[in-house]
RNA sequence: GGCGGCGUGGCCGAGUGGUUUAGGCAGGGGCCUGCAAAGCCCCGUACCCGGGUUCGAUUCCCGGCGCCGCCUCCA
């Protein structure tokens, strides 16, 4: 029986509780995705990476998951730099959009399950929004429709902070006609309407979403002003709406998509701990303005710490996520930000990512030891099958225990390694049934994280082939001095050389560097 | 100004009111190996500072210091 007995810390409650299923054995959650206005930094990933082991987490204990995640592609800073560059929003985006996917699945982050793109929802955000205006809670000004947050109960629930206090530290104060500056746009107004042709938008909207990339493509109503690029008219993106033209605020699609695609009372609503507030605490006052239950229990992963300016100039800027998976395979990134837990600080420099290499090397050295049973182990994706694979009982358990303790990631990998010592040590006393039990358990935990275990046999050329051809031949006739020759050589040229009983091996020193 | 988080051995990082410890990386010693590599065995004795609670605190409370973040549509 698929039963879940994690407990996860709450932000809205600020306590570690268990997650409340709204229908037994299966899970709604929706995480915030990207703008894709730039390539992703090392938080979007971090925040990738966390809510992926949860969702596979989930999955392990048996639970049907189902995973929402937006890509946001209608946004200030992507009308920015379409201005910028002198292209089309869309262009901005839809290249953005596919970085983003590259990098995910460099990390091994699965795919949600649907991926709404904001301007394909934008008809439905519109209907909200005149909702709320119906019941009196937004109004109207000349530059937008806002929420009064004033009518909102509870408003601070998730900034962990009551209103007035909110209000007291609100920064400068925009000219704009608010009536509190906490209160914040459902709808922007297209400023400077440029083009007055028919209404190019007109959205897509309607529940299915067009998940996957590329697919916003279409919908995007770019009214490029006529002629050159002057004012604000170019590369703008509006909607019609019952207050003209203009393009919704931030806040309302995810509201809208996550209630649209998982329904009232979904169970989990993640994201970095920067979206706690303002953006998550404006999702739930929309959501409670306009009398809907929204997420159950909300999620926020801590942030990335980057030593910066020492580092950036001296060792390599690892800030972009993309040059990082450039640099670096995609799972020691994984195994970095799974040694800390999720809601800490983590810091991430190339000697940690280094440090993350060599015990992602450490697991590895399982898959190439035992490839049988790590194939096992992997292919068991549930506890349930795990343990039917051969998987160690009180390993799994252990490792449940720590996961379940408000995802206790460090925890769950220490008993990982520690399996990792028994397999290798039981393999050495030649127990082998205790060292292929170890090494499915192994195999079958990493996975569960998301760490897929690689034997690989990295390409080798020709001359690197000669190279061990001239290693096996010098060592068959005992000639040391000519098999360390050669062995400097290959050493020299960024391999790894092990001999086994079948002849010398060779892999790379850094896997995919 | 308001709020939140963090400060653990060389580094990264779990965790806990006290008997035996996370784990990884690096380092030292040993086994294995022609020599290595990989692997195995052994080793460091840490918890920002000052008070308090307690028989006893790294772990609880208070204060301080330091670092980070949010209060601006930043994961």
């Amino acid at each position: 029986m698929a039963t879940c007995s994690l407990r996860l810390f709450d932000t809205a409650t600020g306590t570690v509780r268990s997650l409340e299923l709204r229908d037994p054995g299966r899970v709604g959650m929706y995480v915030c995705g990207p703008t894709v206005y730039d390539v992703p930094h090392l938080g979007h990933g971090r925040f990738s990476l966390v809510f992926d082991v949860l969702r596979r987490y989930l999955q392990f204990c048996g639970l049907q998951v189902r995973y929402v995640s937006n890509i946001t592609d209608v946004d200030d800073k992507i009308l920015d730099r379409a201005e910028r560059e002198g292209r089309a929003p869309s262009a901005v985006a839809g290249e953005f959009e596919a970085v983003w996917w590259r990098a995910m699945d460099a990390l091994g982050v699965g795919r949600p399950d649907e991926t709404p793109h904001a301007t394909a929802w934008v008809e439905a955000m519109v209907a909200m929004v005149a909702d709320l205006v119906g019941r009196g809670v937004a109004y109207e000004t000349d530059d937008g429709v806002y929420l009064d947050v004033e009518q909102v109960p509870g408003y601070g629930l998730l900034a962990l902070q009551p209103l007035d206090s909110l209000r007291a530290g609100a920064r400068v104060e925009s000219s704009v006609a608010k009536r509190s500056p906490l209160d914040f746009a459902l709808w922007k107004k297209v400023a400077a309407f440029g083009a007055f042709g028919a209404f190019g938008a007109g959205g897509a909207g309607g529940a299915g979403g067009a998940g996957g990339a590329g697919g916003a493509a279409d919908v995007f109503g770019a009214a490029d002003a006529g002629g050159a690029g002057d004012v604000a008219g170019a590369g703008e993106l509006w909607w019609p709406s019952p207050w003209g033209p203009g393009r919704p605020g931030w806040h309302t699609e995810c509201v809208v998509m996550s209630l649209g695609l998982l329904g009232d009372g979904f169970d989990l609503h993640g994201g970095g701990q920067d979206l706690r507030f303002p953006h998550h605490e404006n999702e739930r006052a929309q959501a409670v303005a306009a009398g809907r239950t929204f997420a159950q229990h909300w999620a926020h992963n801590g942030f990335v710490e980057v030593d910066g300016e020492k580092m950036s100039k001296s060792l390599g800027n690892f800030t972009s996520l993309t040059d990082l998976l450039a640099q670096a395979d995609g799972r020691a990134y994984r195994l970095l930000v799974l040694r800390s837990h999720y809601r800490k600080p983590i810091e991430v420099n190339p000697a940690t990512v280094a440090d993350a290499e060599e015990g992602l090397a450490r697991l590895d050295g399982i898959a190439r030891r035992f490839p049988a049973a790590a194939a096992a182990g992997a292919a068991a994706t549930t506890a349930d099958r795990a343990l039917a694979a051969g998987a160690d009982p009180e390993a799994v358990a252990t490792f449940r225990v720590a996961m379940d303790d408000d995802l206790d990631t460090g925890g769950a990998l220490a008993g990982v390694f520690e399996l990792v010592r028994r397999a290798n040590a039981a393999g050495d006393a030649g127990q082998a049934a205790e060292a292929e039990r170890a090494a499915t358990t192994v195999a079958a935990l990493a996975g569960a994280l998301g760490l897929a275990l690689q034997a690989t046999v990295d390409e080798v050329d020709a001359a690197t082939a000669a190279l061990v051809a001239q290693r096996d031949a010098a060592r068959a006739t005992k000639d040391w001095a000519r098999a360390d020759a050669v062995r400097d050589e290959l050493v020299g040229r960024g391999w790894i050389v092990e001999d086994g009983p079948s002849g010398t091996a060779v892999r790379r020193k850094v896997p995919s560097r």
